[in-house]
DNA sequence: AGTACAATGATACAATTATACAATGAGACA
DNA sequence: TGTCTCATTGTATAATTGTATCATTGTACT
């Protein structure tokens, strides 16, 4: 990986490990879809915490650069955020609520039943701007 | 078999397949007696150690719901309503809304956006009485 | 000095994976 | 029929990965 960090910068090393990761991704060296370095193995490169590099993946996960899953690694996103094309959007949009009928109707759901759970979800998305958390899990 | 699991989500692996499954079977496209698929390739197919989705297994087992048998397989148990019965296929259908929503959500539609969607696909659904094929992904 | 706060470290934990293992069943063959 | 072998199934356990929480350190400001 070889980092460039500076400890004696003043600025803090989070911060720094961010950056250069970021750098790396828009120069390309990092491509898409790769998994970066865990955390203990940056960490012990870098001679640091890795509390501290785990703490620079969470800000860039975020921000929805990279991807951090327990157990698995660490990703960066495929696709960031502002690539996502308008088209491509419209698309998943539609595919997704394709799939969602398509589900919602082999529960046995009329579009009756289905209108009256989505009100209900609706009117809560938009007095208060986001989704309620989901429903603990059906025992 | 086609599971929607979303490594992102921070739910674990292993909970969302057992809520898929569940759903699976409660809207009857997971007929009583059938076999689910091996641990091995329902893990190939998502990307997963079989680890993961042994483990998903062994909750429904413990449940009642399936029966894993060492060296035959896992079936979806005969008799697993009362388990699997009106109350848990309502709340399946509320969570399958709920991420739904979710996904819509960070997909940056607005809800005006998504009903406009829905009511197209709603209008073919009742007026055909099935629901048109699932567009190709958008990956 | 003393206090407050941010950065970093230590420790315990949870999810996932890697590896080796045991049970089952199908086919070959005596 | 018996049993051998082997591929396929789920199981068990330890290693690896990120997460959560609290303790420690350092620095700025009174």
């Amino acid at each position: 990986m070889n980092l460039e960090i500076d400890f004696r910068s003043g600025i803090p090393i989070y911060l720094q490990v961010v950056e250069r990761i970021k750098e790396r991704i828009a120069g390309g060296s990092l491509p898409l879809g790769s998994q970066l370095p865990t955390v203990r193995s940056l960490a012990l490169e870098l001679r640091v915490n890795f509390n501290t590099i785990a703490r620079a993946y969470r800000i860039l996960d975020e921000v929805g650069i990279i991807s951090t899953q327990q157990g698995r690694g660490t990703y960066v996103m495929e696709i960031s955020p502002p690539e996502v094309s308008e088209k491509i959007r419209q698309k998943a949009l539609v595919a997704l609520t394709q799939r969602y009928l398509a589900d919602a109707n082999r529960l046995g759901a009329s579009s009756e039943e289905l209108s009256e759970i989505m009100k209900d979800k609706v009117t809560i998305w938009q007095q208060t701007g986001h989704l309620p958390d989901p429903e603990p899990d059906v025992e």
